[in-house]
DNA sequence: GCGTAATTTAAACGAACGTTTGATTCATAA
DNA sequence: TTATGAATCAAACGTTCGTTTAAATTACGC
């Protein structure tokens, strides 16, 4: 009567230690409400421990906000690199096909690995709304974790891009994430521009099949460019 | 001594009546810091109105953040419509050109009438932020006061772009409203991507000349599109 | 100048916030 | 079995939240 713990037989939607327990009830919340609509709490509550207990195994509130995402970054980011680089070993120095490029980026963001569980996708959604929140902590975070992909993708769009001048690049990648980025936080403002909803279950497989050709049509437009004209001339 | 009221000679910063001076404060703070955590309190102490000052003219925190969009957000669109109105009369029922239409949108989001004041340029920055808010109130509003703008433009872009079907063009104005909505809530995440600081003062000019080329590019992209293979056969 | 309505003010309301405490329960090794 | 450190618990901490109140002040038609 002491070996196993009678607690790990609970509802399937209680996975194991507490911990883990805070981390994904607060990932759902974080998502559903934002980081500061979303109380101890209520995640507490909706982790099924007590209240205490965040502060107990995470120190803060703020703590617990950085753990949900250096958890699951860590390994989203090891594995878009390593697309990248079996890609580039697989190319032997020549640039890469662009599409071949951003299927990497958004394909990795969109379908982690082991996809079994939509707690990756959940992590997708929460980290389009992280990069749209006005506090910098989160912000802080998030580039920190990202900033070495980020360095690298872009050495690789620069190689591919040739016509483009390093400020161009920049802006259009900037123009990518925030893409990618709406797109992460969910389809509900999708469904407000169209009437029908959408045939989930192949989601993420659907989105990056409709993003990639926008992005790369976008990566590859023109880069000199004409100035604007109807604004200043109508009205 | 009673016509004039003495209150007009103030800070250059405060403008005139107290719900105008309470709604531009809290465009500001609702940028810096979202909307949940911008207190009354804060709101009240940056317009140098008393703390119920807010409850009094506009009745609750949330009655304010409407406030606060419902009264750019109809000449915003106003404007808008009045752009599409103009450029379709003159092209007497031929398909307006893709570049005309994207203009017509993103300009009026970015550089607003009677650009002299740069409350519309932070009033575009909010709007960026809005549409990545979690809780359902503000995006209602926004829906609301934009429905029927999406819907002209999105008659306007279905004739621009015939070989798209009808749900590909609603993905692909999805991609846009991404790409403008992360570009209006901040340069901030494009000055981590890039090392320097961008020159600005003629920054919704340059803004709008980077991403026209790039998101008409993305939505003339061709309509059939071949499965992802990277993601599946690597690894 | 007076009276009435509109506005501003200081103060307080109850509720919810993040966090801390001290006792209690639990797991585990000696 | 007992001692020990980790974990959980109920309860309370002080603070801040959005909102309300009632009195004081102001504006303005008469």
């Amino acid at each position: 009567m002491a070996a196993i713990p009678i607690k790990n037989r609970l509802s399937p939607k209680a996975p194991q230690d507490t911990p883990s327990r805070i981390l994904e009830a607060a990932e759902r919340l974080f998502l559903q409400h934002g980081f500061a609509a979303t109380s101890m709490r209520m995640i507490t509550a909706e982790a099924e421990v007590n209240l205490a207990a965040v502060n107990y195994h995470f120190g803060s509130k703020d703590a617990l906000i950085e753990a949900v995402f250096t958890r699951r970054l860590g390994p989203l980011n090891r594995q878009r690199l390593g697309h990248l680089d079996r890609l580039e070993s697989l190319a032997e120095g020549a640039p890469l096909k662009l599409e071949t490029i951003v299927e990497a980026f958004i394909g990795s963001a969109f379908v982690n690995e082991g996809s079994a569980n939509d707690g990756a996708r959940l992590f997708a959604q929460l980290l389009g709304r992280a990069y749209s929140e006005p506090s910098g902590g989160v912000r802080d975070i998030l580039y920190n974790q990202n900033k070495e992909v980020i360095k690298r993708f872009k050495a690789a769009l620069k190689k591919a891009l040739p016509h483009l001048s390093a400020e161009e690049l920049v802006w259009r990648m900037h123009f990518v994430f925030g893409s990618i980025s709406y797109t992460q936080s969910g389809t509900d403002a999708l469904r407000l521009v169209a009437k029908y909803e959408l045939s989930d279950g192949s989601y993420p497989q659907t989105v990056v099949k409709r993003l990639l050709p926008f992005l790369c049509a976008g990566l590859q437009a023109p880069a000199t460019m004409h100035a604007p004209t109807v604004l200043a001339k109508v009205s």
